[in-house]
DNA sequence: CCAAGTGTAGTATGCAACATAGTACACCTG
DNA sequence: CAGGTGTACTATGTTGCATACTACACTTGG
């Protein structure tokens, strides 16, 4: 059984929008540690994508330290860890970065950029 | 003449990296609206770059509007425009949502993201 | 006028990423 | 021990990126 939802867009890799919607599941407490993950071959057949993108996605999702192996059984969601000093600073610094620039270049107010931020931080449960 | 720098790193495509170094100049005003911007040739000689690439460079900035073709010169740094609607929703719901489920998998504080938002306001004077 | 510079368009090649299909193996569970 | 698990291959087709090269219509500046 699949406990979220994704709707494919192109342009953007297929594992890509799955890992950011297993990410979003999570924050927003619809998938708790502890909860059974589905397994490569079943989130390919719910998903009807491939077996090699499934374990992508979740092979991806292992190395974030976001699923837990059991072997012989499938993966299970874990604990959430505190970033790494690199981690960190690239959200701190390069990507914020890259967020200020593009709304400084659509003369975006920080006003706005800021209460979005608190905004999405508040609410994470979208349709 | 060149006015900005770029240092290319791998993994993300060469074209990308000048035009985000190109609007990182434009909004710390070290390019201000009416300086010449290098011709197709010169920015493939001076970055050492295909004159394909270069080209591609220039007609996506021309596309969002930072640039202006003077016919038989070259182009020139336009003034900034206001965010179509599209844009504005792109920026303050896809993005932030991006960067705000980034923070939370990583137990950043929403603090924190909001400081580094203010700080990479005041000053965009990196290196 | 005209040489030189401008943007633009086209063909072609090499490389890498993405998604697909299919097969196979070692492991643990029930 | 049958069945499910993650993992690892090979292979194909498509797409994007960067390169090289050629060509054309345009405008400038001498």
């Amino acid at each position: 059984m699949i406990n979220f939802s994704i709707k494919f867009q192109s342009g953007v890799p297929i594992y890509e929008q799955i890992i950011y919607a297993v990410k979003k599941a999570i924050v927003s407490e619809q998938l708790r540690p502890g909860d059974t993950f589905p397994s490569v071959r079943e989130l390919s057949k719910d998903l009807r994508i491939n077996p090699n993108t499934a374990q992508k996605v979740i092979a991806h999702l292992v190395r974030e330290k976001l699923l837990i192996i059991k072997p012989g059984i499938g993966s299970v969601v874990s604990e959430l860890k505190e970033a790494t000093d690199l981690q960190r600073k690239e959200i701190l610094d390069t990507e914020i970065e890259k967020l200020v620039v593009e709304a400084k270049r659509l003369l975006i107010n920080k006003k706005e950029v800021i209460d979005a931020v608190k905004s999405h931080w508040n609410l994470d449960n979208e349709e």
